[in-house]
DNA sequence: GGCTGTGAACGGCTTCACAGCG
DNA sequence: CGCTGTGAAGCCGTTCACAGCC
């Protein structure tokens, strides 16, 4: 996997989307699939699949196509899940507890790290079957269990704290559902805010009479 | 509010912030507000706001800058968030619970409607003081009660079902987090599926030699 | 003089068209 | 001949630069 030049932001957001299609693919049992097939299934044209994947390397054979099970276990490589790391969660509420589930399902790649919560009462617990630090320990916590991926699911006023203990624990990349802008140079933020998602989605409700798009995201 | 050409999705994606920052500076008493302090507060360009904006009117006052009440009611209303429209609920589940307790905040300018969920268990129980529904109920209760708006946050199985339902009862936007790809030529689909976003966030947390990207997301 | 609104230039992602192998 | 890999063209959103009002 050589890091050629910078990746579009757009071709990274498609990859585990070629993943899953390529999960049901191997579950079916296929052993190869073109670029053509793999459009239809996620409905992206099969040049933009080619040229996503082309980003990384060449991983087909012309003729013939790709090889599912090679494939599917690049873009684990090139995604960083083939090691199952480990993700910090600091907010052990109601999203916070839906995603300890979505992961411990083990479905995503990705493993529970560390579950952390300001809340005494909750700190010290456990949730979901993992126990609840207080977020007193998040920097130490992750420089000695070198955690680079954390998510944010705590309420807006604490965001700001818990991401600068984050930032010096070390941490890489981070999802963060509070309702606050959070930056730092080093570090890569995705901001995923419900209720923006919400708002923006009670745009596209309006009945409008010029043409409906049709809906394309994520 | 002229419905003038096509808008691009980034630009409604951005609304909700600045709908964001105005309300701090409401609360704060702030009367004015130019673009380039909007620029400081949401981190995007002056140039990117004031383009943004100028998709539907002319909101500001040369040499003066926007009025932050005026500005704050125009993008609810291009939202079509000013009369508080209903979100039915489908998926009573941990997320679907947090994502109702975000809506029963008042926050975002939506109102809970109807919540539904498949488990007979939980359908006629009721879940942070909301009515739990059956799933057999969606198409005749969102034609009863004209709802256009939708979030899914149901397993991965139900989910195709459950949005063939919103569509038939005339939903207009869908917010699905169901790991599926939705679609419907009059509908508008937000696709958003955590383990998705994890998996993208993977990729980020990876330690690169070259430059480490500052992320901007959302 | 300050700040908005906007055509023009720019840049990056997508689509096209085809060259290159199996 | 089929399907991948990729330069070139096209498109769309962002940035630039400035004209237009207050």
């Amino acid at each position: 996997m050589k890091t050629t030049r910078r990746i579009p932001a757009a071709t990274i957001s498609r990859l585990p989307l070629y993943l899953r299609e390529l999960e049901e693919l191997a579950r079916t049992g296929e052993d190869v699939v073109s670029s053509r097939e793999l459009s239809e299934l996620s409905q992206f044209t099969s040049e933009q699949i080619r040229k996503d994947l082309a980003y990384f390397g060449a991983f087909g054979r012309r003729g013939i196509g790709y090889s599912v099970r090679h494939l599917e276990a690049s873009i684990r490589q090139i995604l960083g899940i083939s090691e199952q790391p480990e993700l910090a969660l600091v907010g052990a509420g109601r999203l916070g507890t839906a995603l300890l589930r979505y992961l411990s399902r083990r479905h995503a790649g990705l493993t529970v790290g560390p579950v952390f919560d300001s809340d005494a009462n909750k700190a010290m617990g456990s949730v979901e079957g993992y126990t609840v630090l207080p977020a007193s320990a998040i920097t130490k916590e992750l420089q000695r269990r070198q955690v680079r991926l954390a998510a944010i699911t705590v309420p807006a006023p604490a965001a700001e704290a818990v991401f600068s203990a984050l930032v010096a624990g070390g941490v890489r990349a981070v999802l963060n559902f509070a309702p606050v802008k959070l930056r730092h140079p080093d570090v890569f933020v995705h901001n995923l805010d419900l209720a923006t998602e919400l708002q923006a989605l009670a745009y596209y409700g309006q009945l409008r009479e010029d043409k409906a798009d049709e809906g394309t995201h994520a």
